[in-house]
DNA sequence: AATGAATGAGATTTCATTCAT
DNA sequence: CATGAATGAAATCTCATTCAT
């Protein structure tokens, strides 16, 4: 017999290691995931760069599918960050913070999304579920902050939709080199010059006057 | 025996059949690249796709590989086009055209080109024989137009390779959508106008004066 | 209509022309049977080698089997010179004689023998109708011809079975290191030295007296 | 955890399961070879002879042509035997067990011997790898044997080449049938007294004096 | 819970043979 | 007759998943 703190400490503790093995796979996986993409990755590779055996994988997660799929639920939540900074768009700092939010593409969860940014281009449900819902978020905040400014005389009388959607190719522009590994990621220092000229850029344009 | 023209005339109607049928199979394999990935897609399927039986295509092409490859060539043509643009960038007009004609994917185009950016997150060989090459060179031309303006005292002193960084992102942002299926090209139509809009942007800017 | 002898005169013609192109084949086929082995030679290859298309051959023979059994036809007649020699054995120089045709390996017939001689490890039918046969033959001229001596008084009282055996495997190990291309076979003029030598040794041993 | 000698102690047990496993792959793959040839063997019918699933031979040798390899080198155990006695020849007895010992094909290596005999005359590296270098030495040996007594006066001033490859072909005479499974093998009692009448054969020949 | 050998379905590729031209 | 493209059965090899230990 047990009693009731010490079998909930030990289910605790079960949890916690069950949690930090499916981890450990999650970012062996999407090491190997991200240089190779998911189609040529084998389960045993996966094993291997996870140091355990192909079977132990099964263990936690019932397929390789299902390992790509974690994968992809845990890639969200920077992209979250980003989503709240975009929705409290309000003044010209806010959007600079954004841009230097979307240049922030952390070492460690770089293959994270790059495995995702693979199999975007092949399955339509990781698309719709990982990227088209946040991007809507983030054209549409970008959208209503357009509005109101054209609205407030601040801006000219521009396309919003239009322009979010330049916007966000923008960023992508700058973060997809990253992320196929042909451009080493900004330094944290050289970001927000970086995000500054952007916001310049957009806002007056390149042509003197 | 047969006479020399005669045997020229079959020569040619042969190599004519042979390059039908290659084209036939290229076709028939971009669709289902594009649709699955090269690695989710069999030879098998293809061959369904392009109506004859699985042997057939090694009458035509060595490998799988080999018809991918033989996608990626084909899809050069386009970008080529573009590339000419954009090394004759000289005049507003110019750059209008330029977006004009980076908003131009083919429909027919469409799953080569596809198909082609699909592997490029993949494999870094195709990256860097098919794309990196070609947007170096449109990154240079863009940077050259910027310097010359800026030394003009055309355009502000802005940053060349960040600008045209930007410029090729906004033209990814638009184009990409379309690659993938998202959202429908836009008809040739809209895209004078468009191409208009954002030339108009990238010069002055959204702000109000 | 036509005459008679017109007639025969132009079905001659026909089979002559049949009887051309069936032995360019088994030329050609023999070549690379001899290099690669029966079974890792393509049809392909034998067309190529014989310079005519890949469905010509199914004109002049059943099936790529059918040409083999062909080329094991032909590589039948060097053995039976082998063998009127070895049934005619008589004298001294009869046994002289015999040696001298075994070494005598004709080039041209060389790779119709290498091939039979490659199946013959793995084709029953072909070691039974091709081989055996001919070896049993040639075993018995040789047992005769010791009984006979023995009987004599010319030769010790010495296991004719035995003898036979060693003989043709004396042959043997002259000719198939010619057959397999790791030595050169010997000059004409070599030979009947060569012989002479085989049967003294044969016939005195090799311990001084 | 796991004590070191405890670890050992698994390691081991697991190479020795391996290299059974490999063994069965091993004898069965030896058995379908010898009968059909290596070209003409499937992985099936390896599998099925063996007991297993067709790729579980996969996790035990890398190819088909690797079980022939491996086969190869397991098929030298005995010819070397056969060589340590051919580099000791000094006396008549020696002699004797040469023979004798060539003609001990044991039943069990059987199929290893004449499974690596058929692809000696198809493949090269097989050839040298695994039969030239040994007849060479053997060769060498019985040179080196008749040099040495023709110096002495107690051989007759014979060609020793010559008669290297005569010994050799009169052993391959003798075993080559058994290989090919046309004559049953000797007995081990009748092997001495073959081996005694083939060395008196050679060294008085067959003529009465 | 961990292991890794076994499995067998399925992928790519080859090739003897057929047949329309 | 000659051609060579088309065929599809079969071969080799891979790999996600299972399961006995």
């Amino acid at each position: 017999m047990m009693n009731e703190p010490l079998r909930r400490s030990f289910a605790a503790r079960r949890t916690r290691r069950i949690a930090r093995r499916r981890d450990e796979i999650m970012v062996a996986a999407a090491q190997v995931f991200s240089e190779k993409g998911y189609a040529n990755t084998t389960t045993k590779e996966i094993a291997h760069r996870a140091d355990m055996a192909e079977g132990t994988l099964y263990n936690y997660f019932d397929s390789k599918r299902a390992v790509l799929l974690a994968i992809a639920e845990e890639a969200e939540a920077p992209m979250e960050a980003a989503l709240r900074e975009a929705s409290a768009l309000t003044d010209h700092d806010a959007i600079v913070d954004l841009f230097e939010e979307a240049l922030n593409v952390s070492e460690m969860r770089l293959p994270f999304t790059r495995t995702i940014l693979n199999e975007v281009w092949l399955d339509d449900g990781i698309l719709e579920d990982f990227v088209i819902v946040r991007l809507r978020r983030i054209a549409s905040a970008l959208e209503a902050f357009v509005v109101e400014r054209v609205e407030a005389g601040v801006f000219r009388p521009v396309e919003p939709t239009l322009v979010a959607q330049l916007v966000i190719g923008m960023c992508g522009g700058l973060i997809l080199p990253v992320l196929r590994g042909v451009v080493e990621p900004p330094l944290p220092a050289e970001r927000r010059a970086l995000a500054e000229q952007i916001v310049d850029l957009l806002l007056d344009g390149i042509r003197a006057r």
